[in-house]
DNA sequence: GAATATTTGGACTATTTCGTCCATCATGCT
DNA sequence: AGCATGATGGACGAAATAGTCCAAATATTC
């Protein structure tokens, strides 16, 4: 199955349909990202939208599958974000620069609100299956990204061959994500940026020159 | 203020009062880590702990305030085990047999729920300012245990004099939190390890011997 | 442009959850 | 023993939230 019927709900939309499912999501994505998921109410996200409770129930038949689509909302935009930073990855300094937008983009909210996928994973890992799921899938390929940049980098004898660019990236992922809480909560990204770097040296040390 | 009226509520309690207390505090930690806080409702915490709602409502003046006491409790019981873990640190297997300890816990669970701080912090960080000024504190003191230990480390010549204590204990700390979420959300607690170890290794890179 | 299907607004119901209240029971104190 | 105070059980009320329904408006198709 290459696109299972989870992307598109099999009834068709007309253009000012899809705007309206666009506009709900988008609103749930950004309030359960602000306000946690289960502190957002249907009711929040209507009056966001400025849609009606018709159309919350037209466009998704509850509010767990409304939290799925947030899920999937969020998760393709990370990652399409994180395609442009990565795709290209291929030298240490790279590396350096991927760290950097992320702990400027982090710094713009002072670390309130962490990792807009952690946050969810968080919430939801021990909730809703299907999205921890989702979630799990959507780490292992941002993980994926850092791991074929490093693979490129050792390929050209930018690391060593006995760097594994799978274990390098599990690492930095966690440095990322552990960066991203401590930073929430100490409202400070100073520990973000220490971890990165912690992870960053880790990778230094496969350094071939 | 050294000890603000934050850990004993000024009215005195019976034997049986605090036992009653103690038993509603006990249940809704549990509850909470497994459910998370926002899922867990009062009736929940009443079934639990076998008490009932005028005695949830005796004891905190509302579901804020049971959450507080169920923070400052899991923060006293993670610190107390982590104090034994980490008051006689003073070489590298100290730091490996730490690593091990928090590995083989979660593995009972399969990774499952997380950090029992870490969970709360997440979910509480942008939601309740003084459970996450507790949490912070919390965090702090258990990165200053690790901190002091990779002190003594330095000072007894384990470590190199340029190790910096409390950034390498930033590090460790970000990979176990890290650590933590990808394994919850990968039910898998491979990348505990690799993000443990990835830190470990950065601590090694400043060994002497 | 008539017929059909989708979209919308919002009132309404059901359910969950928080929080109050008070009569009764237990406990400590003198 | 007897009074004061704390502790308990559980019914009850209040509020928040999820979810239903349908008539009216808009779009699509032939």
């Amino acid at each position: 199955m290459s696109r299972p019927e989870n992307v598109q709900p099999e009834r068709k939309l007309t253009a000012r349909g899809a705007s309206t499912r666009a506009r709900i999501v988008a609103a749930a994505v950004e309030l359960m990202y602000v306000k946690g998921v289960n502190a957002t109410t249907l009711d929040d996200v209507r009056a966001a939208s400025n849609t009606s409770k018709s159309q919350l129930y037209n466009h998704f038949p509850d509010k767990e599958a409304l939290v799925r689509a947030v899920v999937a909302s969020r998760a393709e935009q990370v990652l399409e974000r994180e395609r442009g930073n990565l795709e290209r990855l291929k030298s240490f300094r790279g590396l350096v620069r991927w760290r950097d937008a992320l702990v400027q983009r982090n710094a713009l909210q002072n670390g309130a609100y962490g990792c807009a996928l952690g946050s969810l994973a968080s919430e939801l890992a021990d909730q809703d299956d299907q999205a921890r799921a989702t979630l799990a899938e959507s780490f292992a390929q941002w993980q994926g990204l850092l791991a074929a940049g490093l693979r490129r980098m050792r390929d050209n004898g930018v690391l060593k061959p006995d760097a594994d660019p799978e274990q390098l990236a599990t690492g930095l992922m966690a440095a990322l994500q552990g960066g991203y809480l401590l930073a929430e909560t100490a409202h400070d990204i100073k520990p973000m940026e220490i971890a990165l770097d912690m992870a960053l040296d880790h990778v230094k040390s496969y350094l071939t020159a």
